[in-house]
DNA sequence: CCTTGACCTGGAGCGCACTCCAAGGTCCAT
DNA sequence: ATGGACCTTGGAGTGCGCTCCAGGTCAAGG
């Protein structure tokens, strides 16, 4: 019986058997998974691949929604490249947002470590040389 | 009367009032807004600065939770810099291992990216030139 | 034969971070 | 002094993305 169990997929894509199972209710993907001759999931090479894509979007903040357009166009088959073009780089654009917001901020952050790192050091001294 | 009302704070911090007071009853401000004679909350320029930095830690994927840690310590006074310290180092950590995550996940996205504009200006060569 | 355990389904529940609402008080310009 | 914008509180509601559960099927091992 060709394909992975729904653990085996959960152990291969970091996914929960749930996250795997709600997924393909959500329409996540691009076809229902196959089932063995008593109903289980088998997950084959395909279908582990599109969830690896899938997670990646995912990782990247697309939500869920989006990620069904996106599965909805590809499931269309060829001929809509452009719209998956478009949605690919709508969502390029808002991480390379996302991510300069976030450095912007870690930079702050950074600046507040450097103060409570002297603080502490100068602290450490202080107790170095008691009798102030 | 010094300070911005509710509002005004609203617009300086790019929050809407009603986070502001959610802030505020969970325990991330240091201590409770100042009020006017009746009641309506003044944001001075301690608190706003504060709310910066919550926002930083916010934008930055920190936990409400652990905001709240942090407010904790913050407000308890000099002489926990050290635990401060320890906190903010384990989030810049945390962030900076999502950055690398999230940029992997982008590179990958953009190689579907760069397949898809291939498909689409090939499609578009093919119409160019029609008849085969 | 019986138990164990992996899987199935439909649906409920949960944690997070807000967001909204009702009912009422306040501010201020006309 | 009145209308309308703004503020207060406590508490309910929302959207997201899972996560869990009950009750059932099925196959294999002891």
């Amino acid at each position: 019986m060709p394909g992975l169990t729904i653990a085996q997929a959960a152990v291969h894509t970091g996914l929960t058997a749930d996250t795997l199972r709600y997924y393909e209710r959500d329409g996540l993907m691009l076809q229902p998974v196959g089932r063995s001759a008593t109903g289980h999931r088998r997950y084959v090479d395909r279908d582990l691949r599109w969830i690896e894509m899938v997670t990646r979007l995912r990782a990247t903040g697309m939500p869920i929604r989006d990620v069904r357009r996106y599965a909805d166009l590809v499931r269309r088959g060829e001929g809509n490249e452009a719209e998956r073009l478009e949605l690919l780089r709508g969502h390029r654009q808002t991480v390379l947002q996302q991510l300069a917001e976030v450095q912007e901020h870690l930079g702050a952050i950074d600046r507040k470590i450097g103060i409570y790192t002297d603080a502490v050091e100068q602290r450490l001294d202080l107790e170095r040389t008691p009798g102030r």
